[in-house]
This record gives C-alpha cells, structure tokens and sequence, in this order.
DNA sequence: TTGTAAGCGTTATCAC
DNA sequence: GTGATAACGCTTACAA
C-alpha cells in the first residue's frame, strides 16, 4: 500500500530527501538545532516547510520513550476551583512545551484508578492526582513504571508523597475562631460530603476541633453534609434552622453552599446579613455581590495548578524540588456581624 | 542495556512468553478477545495480572496508526461554560474508551495555531475547536492530516464545517424583544470583546438589530465591551449610566458581567430591579440569588460537549452525523419590569 | 484458532 | 557535522 502517487503526509525520510541529508541530521535539526551545521539547519527548514512537515508523536515517544505529556486526574471540572486549577495547570506545562492530558473521574475512585491507568497507557511522563485518597493499584502503578507525579490539593503528613496543598483544617479552625471571637456561640454547618472528599472532612474536622477547644459540641442536627449546589445550599439552611437556640452563625464547606444559604435565607425573609463562613475558594466579588456579610477563606487555586506544572517540570529535567509545598491561604472578612443579643 | 536482571515494564513478548504464545495472541486477547479462544485468552489474562502488564500507548499507537486520543482546543477553563462543555466533552469521550488531550488559547488565535499544531503532533484522533475564527494554517493542518473535527459553540452558515452550537444572535434578539414587549426604549450593553470573541459580536449584533427593526438605535456611549468579570461589569454599568434619558433595561453579554452590573446597581443606590438581561450560559438559581428581575438565556452547555463527542466518536467510527446541529436555548424570564413611568 | 514477520516513523549509537 | 542502522513495542496481513 501507499504505493503509486497517493499522497499521504510527509514523514522525516521525505524531508530528509528534499534537504539532501540524512533522516538523523534532520531529527537533529529539529531537536537539537545547535547541533547541526546552519546551513543544512536551513536548508531542512525549508523543506520542512515546503512539505509541510509535522512531526509524528507516537513514532518519536517510541523511539525517545517520552512523549512531552502530562495527565492530571480531576474530581470534576464543574467546580470553579479544580477547572481554575486545571486551567493554570495546562498554561504553565505548555509554556514548557508539555500538553496535558485530562480525566474527570466525578468523585468515584474506582473510575479514577481506571483513569489513572488510562492516562499511563497513553504514556504520559507524569502524572497530576487531585488529594490524598486512590487505590492501592493507582499508586502502584505509579511506582512501577517509575512516572513522576505530584499529589495537589493535598498534604501528605507522612511525608510519602510530592504534594502541593492547603491546610483545610487550619483554614476551618481560623474560620471557627473568627466567628468565636465575634461572640458566637450556636453554630451550624453545610458541610460536603465527606464521604468521597477528604477536603470536606478536614474542613468538618477543623471547625469541631476548634469549637471543641471551646468547649462547643456541634450537634448533629446542626451538620448536614451536601453536594456542591446551590440548591443543595438552600435545602442545608433548611436542615440546620430547626430547634432552639438558632444558631447565629452558619458555616459552609464551599462558596457555592454558601450563596445557596444566603438564599434561602432571603427567600424566607431571615435576617441578612447572619454570619456566614466559607471554606473554600470563592469569587470574592461574588461573595460582596450577594452580601457584605460574608467571612471566606480565599485559596490561590491557579498558583496551585501553576506550582503543580513546576514541580512535576523540574522532575522530568531532573531538578530538585521540595517535595512538599503548603501554600497560604487568606480569610477575608468583609463585615462582621455579632450574634443578636439575648432577650 | 537490559540485560541481567534489570527489571523494566513488562513488554507484549514478556506476557506471550508466559502465556506460551504469540505476541500477535496476545495483542488480539486484549484488543478483539472474541477472536481468540477462551481458554487461552484465560491464561493471557492471567499472564498480564502477574506481570502488571499495561501496554505501551505509542508502540500501539504506531502500529495501529491511532491514539484513541481526543483533542479539544478552548479559549479558557475559567469561564464556567466553556468548563461544563469541557467536562461533558471529557466524559462522552471517556465511555467510549478515548482520553481527552486539553489545551487553552486565551482568546489568541496564535496560539491557538501553535497549540492545534501541538495536538496534531501529539497524534489527536479527532479535534474539537471552539468558534468559527481560526487561522487559515489550522484548518490547513486539519485538511492535509484529514483530520476528523467539529466546531464546537459555532453555527456554520456555510456549511462547509461540521459544527455543533447555539444561535447567539437570534438569543440576543429574543432577549431584545422580551424587554421593547415590556416598554423599554432606553437601552444600554455591556458586551464581551467582540474583537476577539464571535459570540460577543453576534449578540451585540442581534441586539442592534432587534432594536433597529423597532427604530431604535443603540447609541455608541451606550455599549461598552469589557472582558468577562465582575469588576468589568460595575465598570460597565457606570460607564453607560451618564446621559439623559438614562436606559432603563441593561442588557449584558453574559452572566458574570450581569452580575456585577447588578452589584454596582446596588452599590450606587440605584434602584434594582432595572431589567437586566444576560445571554449565556447562567446558573438559573445564581441569578435569582442576586436580584429576582434578571432575564437570562439557559444555553445547555453540557450537552453541547457531549454531543460534540458524540459527532466526533461517529465519525471515527465510520458512522454517519449530521454537520451541522443546533441546540435550542432557553429564555428564562422570572420577572418582568416594565421602564418606569414618564415623569 | 494461532504463529510468523514485516512494518509503523522516530531517535540514538556508533562510526566516519 | 553528518550518515548508517539498530532499536523502540506493538499491530496486522498472511500463512499455517
């Protein structure tokens, strides 16, 4: 086949033809350009051109055994947050060259691990996870084909694993504090479902410790545990108002639960503003838009994608780099709003 | 190299030479199995669990002349339409057993060519591109590789594209005559960049022209183009506020900029609701959040990913598809503000 | 049903 | 600086 004058796309022997050399000079000049005579460097350019040449990966992974690729493994990209991470992710990897390869596994580990493998057979030359918690097989993959990787929204305690993240427990604890030392002593929280998200847990974890500290038990008529909707941030409202004392202060696990509150709030003519926390990242304009009264906690979430590129880029050319990076975040508080007085 | 016990990835001949067959068994046991009889396809099975086998994507993708690779080539993850597309795309894909290779433009038709470029080397399958605009080299680079693609949130009036997307202009003309139907008469936009971005140009158009057809004109010191952000969008407002008679209907180029168009109403003192519209994607339940007197066009844009997966999954199957789809929107209207009365 | 062997289009290791 | 040429790991006629 391909024989007679059918006319497929060009390979590196026909360029090679064209420029009158050898197929290993112009694999050189198109790598290496400094390694090659400039005149031939030219010449090979012009060919290039004229047969409008363009490379074929899959031959020149199999023969340099590296594809200039990278996969992350998302959650979702339905949250603002992961897409905004993903999004400086694949600016900062292309400014090196890299492409990235995506997978949204929608908060179900074993399609993650599928994924993850998938991303592997596609020969990715490393690999962005999104957490602490996959299979046993996914990190057992990862370490028998040796593929660097970096685990973001994430930090590993135990040292064993590169990672990238932010303390969501700390966050939640200064969130507590702030509403503490406001005065507030009835609280509630929205939380996300802990089940399949360790961010969620932590945040959870964070705000009963330091109420705890306090000597404050969260009942649990007072957590409820939602998806990250608007909706689902009005119903949680719902969940958390019955019983006396009210509580006076709410705190959620996302912006988006948050604003679902203020909602709910509104539409049944509560009082707003009521503290409300948000864990998470947030459009901090976003938050002022729907009420002054709103304490949030801001994650650079793009520096997160940007610094996961980095990291895994100075592995693949064999720089050092700290394995484990904490990155700050900031609590914004717009007003604050002291619990009502008692009667 | 690789001699003595070095252990490397096991290889297709290592999971044959268990299995006491062929590479070509094998390579069919895990690509066609129903050719392949059971009891051996068992042992291969078998053979590839203890050995961990997991087959090398760019051998594969040599021999077989295709990668199972998708690519899509966007503007930004950061607007929350193109992240939903984004994400439905990915899923689609991934159930029929093809991973999503990503990249992001930033609204710059250059780069947009070096990355098209950049996914062709990587040996994308098919393409997805979002609009009509591209430079010439990328569709060139698509004819010469006869490469299967799809115009994603585009609507060819040619046809000479296969395309998927909604009807920008005729939304912004449905918005344009919900608000004359009410008594408007005093207009004002606040528009994407249309230098750079179609979709803004052809709802400000259709708004122009709806007007027009009821002989109004949309007075230049009444349109403002700003880039989608809140910020952008109180600035808007303020600057098409001056001047007598003052519009009583804002009409904004999308949802973010409605938003903090609405936010600077507040601000300022200025009563809310003034009728604002939005064309766009918008979270229905955001709107009303913000201000109850909010039209917006619900533009499905999930299932434009999907069926932008769909399309391109057809065609690599050899399946039939139209060219040539569009999707319906939604006017979503939930209250209605006649223009104030004449003083 | 299974085996043999010829590619697939590069890169990399040598010589020259 | 440049050229031969052997990998790279898999798929796929074609044979058996």
């Amino acid at each position: 086949m391909n024989r007679g004058s059918g006319r497929k796309t060009a390979k590196l022997a026909d360029v090679a033809r064209l420029a009158r050399v050898s197929t290993a000079t112009v694999s050189r000049a198109l790598t290496q350009p400094e390694k090659v005579k400039p005149s031939t460097a030219a010449r090979i350019r012009q060919a290039v051109q004229t047969l409008g040449y363009v490379a074929h990966g899959a031959a020149r992974a199999l023969a340099s055994r590296r594809t200039r690729t990278v996969g992350a493994v998302i959650p979702t990209l339905d949250n603002a947050i992961f897409a905004n991470t993903t999004h400086a992710l694949q600016k900062t990897l292309d400014e090196a060259g890299y492409t990235l390869v995506l997978a949204c596994h929608e908060y179900d580990v074993r399609t993650e691990a599928r994924m993850t493998q998938a991303l592997i057979e596609r020969g990715v030359d490393g690999l962005v996870l999104l957490g602490m918690s996959h299979e046993a097989s996914v990190f057992h993959m990862i370490e028998t084909h040796q593929l660097p990787y970096v685990l973001t929204w994430a930090l590993d305690a135990s040292g064993r694993h590169p990672c990238v993240g932010f303390d969501n427990r700390a966050a939640a604890i200064r969130v507590a504090h702030h509403l503490l030392d406001l005065g507030h002593r009835e609280f509630a929280m929205i939380g996300g479902i802990t089940q399949a998200n360790e961010r969620a847990r932590e945040r959870l974890e964070g705000v009963r410790e330091a109420l705890a500290a306090r000597g404050i038990v969260l009942r649990p008529e007072r957590v409820v545990e939602k998806p990250y909707t608007l909706s689902a941030g009005r119903e949680g409202l719902r969940n958390v108002l019955g019983g006396a004392p009210a509580p006076t202060a709410v705190i959620c696990g996302n912006d988006v639960l948050a604003i679902g509150a203020l909602a709910e709030c509104r539409a049944r003519g509560i009082e707003v503003p009521r503290e409300v926390s948000v864990t998470g990242f947030d459009d901090l304009e976003m938050a002022a838009v729907v009420t002054p009264a709103l304490t949030t906690v801001h994650f650079p979430t793009a520096e997160l994608g940007s610094y996961a590129a980095q990291h895994l880029l100075a592995r693949l050319a064999g720089r050092p780099v700290e394995s484990r990076t904490e990155l700050p975040v900031e609590l914004v508080v717009r007003a604050s709003t002291a619990p009502p007085a008692k009667p």
